[in-house]
DNA sequence: GACATATGTAATAGCCACTTACTTTGGCAA
DNA sequence: TTGCCAAAGTAAGTGGCTATTACATATGTC
């Protein structure tokens, strides 16, 4: 069928798929102005529906914002899970690669990463979001399990996970809002990443 | 004079000095709304002046936002070289202390934290805003210095400095954005700064 | 004391989120 | 096949926002 061609006037009444449409649209929004910066009525206008038609497929602008934000950690996860697997080598290799899928994440997706992490507010109390949050954390945790020696307590790995977390995640945002003072190479930033997984991760 | 009282309608036709006033009503509405989330005119409301009244005094909405942050940012400079001043005892106790400063800056100020970090796009190509960046990441690098052996290099220095930052500023932002998997207790947080410093700052 | 300038107002344009009342369409039961 | 209902669209309107314009009023300077 596919009856949903972009940015071209719809000969049907209907659209076909208007609510995965308008996600896909929303995301593609957020990339270019921001969580706070586009409007719901430019993401019906690029539909080519009116400025209406959306609030059939969803309660309200939060709504849909936060369906983008969801369907960005899934991304996200499928990604660590992937690196996480395809590591090698080095025991601390995994660990590594995770901070680096992270810090690539937000360099790839910038306005959907901002989204997740806080900005849009009243996520913590979104037991959804929190959730699939969780499934990431999961990932690192697992990781950091397997670098660490059998008999490491879990209060202990977890406190290992939540000192790479905030590094990794401190690394990203200042990285997207351009506030690095050194801009690094990819090289840098993988021998930095390493350097500080084993300082993380060692007695 | 003081003809200004808060939120009482004014008696005389010239307020006094909106322009201060303005900037600090935004600041408190950027605590309460964020910074995307509060309008102009509702600074004005709270100011009891008509909705024009505040672009007398700054060009758009952007400009208010970018005073704001500016003055936040010259605030944590002063609390930062505090800090580091009143710190002693162990080598590494400034550096401890520095961090524990910026997530308290974090946690007291969030909404002109966010601010200044990123959010309001723009700020990297602005000179002043990144001028007095510059002089907050100045302390940490002097304390870091001061910390580490007298041969060290200064290319050294920025890049045990950058992981410093790295590590704080993901600290703060998953802590104001509530996504810190255990909350920590202030002996914990203290605990934790420390442990990262000596870990970020030996061999 | 006059008047230029700074600082205020009211009214307005254009955009936005969201609602309401109405219209079209597709699918299903008889 | 037909008839009808629910799903999914539209147009028009409300109220709020940013920002501008034309106008009003104070302030300080000569």
């Amino acid at each position: 069928m596919e009856q949903s061609r972009k940015n071209t006037p719809r000969t049907q009444y209907h659209h076909g798929d208007l609510r995965a449409h308008l996600i896909e649209t929303v995301r593609v929004l957020v990339e270019e102005k921001g969580a706070d910066g586009f409007s719901i009525s430019e993401a019906a206008r690029r539909a080519g529906v009116s400025s209406a038609a959306p609030y059939k497929h969803f309660s309200d602008r939060a709504e849909i914002v936060r369906e983008v934000a969801l369907a960005g950690i899934d991304r996200m996860r499928d990604r660590m899970d992937q690196v996480a697997q395809a590591a090698s080598g080095d025991p601390l290799a995994p660990v590594t690669a995770l901070g680096l899928c992270y810090a690539d994440f937000a360099r790839t997706e910038p306005g959907v990463f901002r989204l997740i992490f806080g900005l849009a507010e009243g996520h913590e109390r979104d037991a959804e979001m929190q959730a699939r949050g969780d499934g990431c954390l999961a990932i690192v945790k697992r990781e950091i399990r397997t670098a660490m020696p059998e008999d490491t307590p879990e209060t202990e790995i977890e406190r290992r996970s939540l000192m790479l977390h905030m590094f990794v995640h401190g690394h990203a945002f200042l990285e997207i809002d351009g506030k690095h003072e050194l801009e690094l190479t990819a090289e840098q930033e993988k021998a930095l990443m390493a350097d500080i997984s084993r300082r993380i991760l060692r007695d």
